[in-house]
DNA sequence: GTCTATACCCAGATAGAC
DNA sequence: GTCTATCTGGGTATAGAC
């Protein structure tokens, strides 16, 4: 690992425990085992090294899109088979360590950098959102659920309870036991899933 | 208003817009329109305002407390005259524009302040949870849920909800409509109690 | 209680030798 | 690419006159 890859490698360590303001060149400088002036050889400013961290994650996260027409096909083999598909798509990137290092960047910069909380905005909440709706409209179509209920609140009242686990860890609770934390999250999203899901549902009851 | 006053309304001004650690001691006496070193006659500290404020917030929180017997005669009264009245007491002292204001440096500080997160932590999230629980509960003994649902997985179903919706507003959306975002969150976790009650009520169907 | 003046520290960043 | 040396500016906080 060249020292480029260990400044960034170590901003990731260091700014997700402390926060980008309680990070200091000269500590990064130090982990790294160089002087804090050879730091401006590779990014021009300490900025700068944040901006390449959200911008890596960036490029992974959206490199992970939810398919409708393979959430459609899931979806006929029972709920769920279909919300076990989901969760771990969302999940397999995210528990790699530095990525959950990362999303607790995200979650602790998000309210002083307007870029960052934008991609948390649209990205993390407003599209998973959107894709939600989406299915409950399928699921209308498909009579698995009522006509009448309104898929955005119901998309809503799905999607932010496992939301606000993620701020509860991230931001909270961080970092204990992020396995402990990774299968806690998938068995309470899904009985909140299927709590969801039983109030809306037709067919045996 | 006094200067100390002054300086504990200002702090509350700047540190909920720009984080304790974005704003100086300097910047609060040039609001005041004293010079910096008298701000250390009132307090003894910057850390010290902080507290202050915290100290304030909590005192008032805490005077809030939801009675267990109350709400059981509510909820004789129907769903709906229950939730409305619950809600109604924990957003009248939240609706403050200075309660508002310390709200969101609760929520951007509490991940370097342990006394802060604590108390975030405890009374705003897992005391209002056990509440909940002891209302299902008490719904399951009255007959008007189901036996056999997890009392618990229900409790955070139902308020991690409201939760998350304060979290988006005052770390990602503040401080766009402080009014609006009040009417919104009431309908909002309305419709969502009511989606979770759909999921587990007995009774017409 | 407020002022001027200043101490002291640590931050981010730059210049120029090697 | 890394070093030493240094600049510049901001921060919190204190001493002592008025």
């Amino acid at each position: 690992m060249n020292n480029k890859e260990k400044i960034f490698q170590v901003s990731i360590e260091l700014f997700s425990k402390y926060g980008f303001d309680g990070v200091s060149v000269r500590q990064i400088a130090g982990e790294v085992g160089i002087k804090e002036s050879s730091i401006y050889n590779h990014y021009s400013s300490k900025q700068e090294i944040l901006n390449a961290i959200f911008e890596y994650y960036i490029d992974e996260m959206v490199s992970d899109e939810i398919p409708l027409e393979q959430a459609s096909l899931n979806l006929d083999k029972g709920f769920d088979f279909f919300y076990k598909a989901g969760s771990d798509a969302f999940l397999s990137k995210l528990k790699e360590e530095r990525m959950m290092k990362i999303t607790r960047l995200l979650f602790i910069e998000s309210y002083h950098n307007d870029e960052v909380r934008d991609f948390l905005k649209k990205s993390i909440i407003e599209a998973p959102v959107e894709g939600w709706i989406s299915l409950f409209n399928l699921m209308k179509a498909k009579n698995l659920i009522r006509k009448d209920c309104d898929v955005r609140q119901l998309s809503e009242s799905f999607f932010y309870y496992g939301m606000f686990l993620l701020y509860e860890h991230f931001f909270l609770n961080y970092p204990e036991d992020d396995e402990k934390f990774l299968e806690e999250f998938l068995v309470k999203t899904e009985r909140h899933a299927r709590t969801i899901f039983d109030s809306v549902k037709l067919g045996d009851d």
